[in-house]
Order: C-alpha cells, then sequence, then structure tokens
DNA sequence: GTTAGCATGTAAGGAGTTACATGATTTT
DNA sequence: AAAATCATGTAACTCCTTACATGCTAAC
C-alpha cells in the first residue's frame, strides 16, 4: 500500500502548480517537459485526472467566470480545467521531498529533477547524491557480474555492456558537478557553525 | 495482430540458440545479458516458457538421458531444461532480422544488438543504421520542442533537456563508428561491381 | 468542403511486477 | 540445524497503450 511509482500523478500535479490547465495542454507540456523519458497518451492522461479529482488533490474549474473574459483563452470550446486544491499542494510537497527508490530511479528522479525550480536546497542535494549512490551501486553489481561472465561474452555483447557501463558513469560525472554547484551555491550548515 | 513488443520472448530464445538451458538459469542469463537495460522477474519468465512450449517454439527435456552424467549439472533436482525447436529457430531468425520499430526502439534495439554475434552483417548494418535514424528523428523532434518552449523551462529543466539530449547525440556516435567498423570489415557491394 | 488540429473520453488488452506458496540442496 | 541459494510456479494487480468514439473550430 502507498506504493506509487505513479510518475504521471507527480507531473501533472508538478504542472498544475504553475497554473491552471486542460487535460489537452496538459499533455503537450507533459511530453516537452520529459522529453526523451518518457511520453503519455491521452489514454492515461484522463483517466488519471479523474482519479486525481476523486481523491480531491485537483479540482475542476468548467464555468467561465461570470460575465467577460476569465479563461486562458477565452471563447473556444467547453474545456474543463484544473487547479491544484490545497491538499494536493501538500501532497505534491510530499512527493518531490521524498526519499526511497521513487526519487532514485530514472523515471521518478527525472520527474523530479525537472521540478528542482521549486524544491528547497537541502531536498536536492538529498535526491542528487541519493541517485548517485545507486547508480555507484549498479556500476559495481555490473562490474562484478562482467567479470564473473567475461569468458563466455562475445564481442558485441561486451561491446553493449561497456557502453552501457559508460553511460552510466558519464550520468555519475554530470551528477557530481550538480552537487558541487548546489554546494557551491549553499555551503553546508558546518561551514557556517563555530 | 503480429505486433509483439515482446522483448523477452526474444531473449529467450536467443539464449536457447547456444545451448538449452532451465528456468533458473536462464533467468540469471538473461539479466546478466541485458545489463542495465532490463531485469526480468520470475513471474514473467515462467508464464513466458510455458507460452513459447504450447507455440512450438521450444521443448521441454524433463527426463536425464538414459543411465550416466548427461545435463550440465547431473544429480541435482528436477529440472526443466528447454531447447529450441526448428520452428522456434526460424521464428529467432525471422525476429533478429526484422526491420521496423521493434528493431530500432531502446529495448529491441538492445536485445538485437546483443545477438549481432549470430546476425549476418547485412542484418547488423540495417539495424544499425535505423537505430540510428530513429535517433536522429528523435533529436530534431527535441530540438525544435526546446525553441518553441525554450523561454517558459526554468534552469533545472533546462539542463534535464539538455543532459537528455547529449546523451542520445552520444549514442548516435557510437552507431557511426560501429557502422564504420562494419564498413570497413565488409565493404558494401558497389565497391565490388563494375 | 475537406483536412488538420483542438478537445474529451472509454473499453479492451498487453507486458510485466509483487507477493505468495512450496520444496530441495548446499553452505556455514 | 539454520541460512542461503537453487528451483518452479500462481494470482492479483499496476500502469500504460491502442483503437475506438465523438464533436467542434480553424485554415487552405
Amino acid at each position: 500500500m502507498a506504493k506509487r511509482g505513479d510518475v504521471l500523478e507527480l507531473a501533472v500535479l508538478g504542472l498544475l502548480q504553475d497554473s491552471p490547465l486542460h487535460g489537452y495542454e496538459l499533455r503537450k507540456r507533459l511530453n516537452a517537459l520529459l522529453g526523451s523519458l518518457r511520453a503519455f497518451s491521452y489514454g492515461s492522461l484522463y483517466p488519471c485526472l479523474k482519479m486525481l479529482v476523486r481523491e480531491g488533490l485537483i479540482a475542476q474549474d468548467t464555468g467561465e467566470g461570470g460575465s467577460a473574459a476569465s479563461g486562458p483563452a477565452p471563447g473556444k470550446r467547453s474545456r474543463i480545467v484544473y487547479k491544484l486544491t490545497a491538499e494536493g499542494k501538500e501532497h505534491l510537497q510530499d512527493l518531490l521531498t521524498e526519499s526511497g527508490p521513487a526519487a532514485w530511479e530514472d523515471e521518478g528522479f527525472g520527474v523530479r529533477f525537472a521540478f528542482f525550480g521549486r524544491t528547497d536546497a537541502a531536498t536536492r542535494l538529498r535526491i542528487l547524491e541519493g541517485r548517485r549512490s545507486r547508480l555507484e551501486e549498479r556500476i559495481d553489481g555490473f562490474r562484478s557480474s562482467l567479470s564473473r561472465t567475461r569468458e563466455r561474452l562475445d564481442s558485441y555483447t561486451l561491446e553493449l555492456q561497456r557502453h552501457g557501463l559508460e553511460s552510466v558513469e558519464r550520468e555519475v560525472r554530470w551528477l557530481s558537478e550538480l552537487i558541487d554547484d548546489e554546494r557551491r551555491r549553499e555551503p553546508p550548515p558546518s561551514a557556517r557553525e563555530t
């Protein structure tokens, strides 16, 4: 229970944090935001929106204001604009601040990183470091499995492993640079004590 | 119809091509082979094996030979050894030779590449080039979406996009080197004509 | 006037995971 | 004799896709 790997849910809540949006627009921004990471279809977005409404995390804003132009693009067609509720904002903060596997694994990390602009410095650092040590574990398991099975592998398989390993090592270097940037911007409290 | 993205099926058939194996061993090799690409659990492997037997692509070899040591590790416990049937071999060749999205997308490409040792040169080249142009398309769509939404993105989101783009560009360079290697090894027929 | 894009949904199903259930064998 | 690892499986569930269904509006 409470073990939802829902990247979609988090991404939707995160986007609605900036401004209310309707489904169609939401999907475009979603896929622009996640870029190569992931793409979602309407068939998953709309049911997700319904669920979030049922859970009280977002609210529908169908009716146009009262008299004149009120929506972002008035007079188009009946569209359903969603916005975060107070509960939704809280839940979003919980998700973004959360530690644990959800925040380290590929997609979970990617979405959280995309919303780093609204995350506090301590959390950013924690997530970056969590991701890095997760990748370093992966490298270790990788190397030991390589040394165990090296003799059995042909050159193509080996080349695939080598390229995969190099990709992970490259991401570790990237993370290390980001971590250094964060530290420079906000030095650890131990430097201010004494 | 006939639109099975089954990475698992292909990987199982590919591994059984080298030698008959039982499920447990198969899973270990599977995860060693695919490394960072993917991991499979027993909950998907065993049902898949059953399905492949039903389809006549693999056969079970439960009974030990007749008298003395016959299996790879005799006298352990009742284990079910699977091997490719003639039909299975044919189907595997079809899958490995296949063009189209299945062979270009991330996982489909990865598995096919892992089995390049048993693939002919022309197919290798075709798949490598297919993968490369697929990635180049992705880069284009990416750049145009970036120029459309640049002003709206904060620095973290932008950094994520930049890193993603760089990863894809890096893979394109990798593929280009591999393609050059293949060409050097087996020059195109046009160079032999005249 | 027809194609393309905006806008919202639903039903069926695919591909895989987690957790459970069971038991033998080897190592410590 | 306890713990780890070998070995095989099943049931329920998750998350997402594809294909379908519908209709409005803008551009060509």
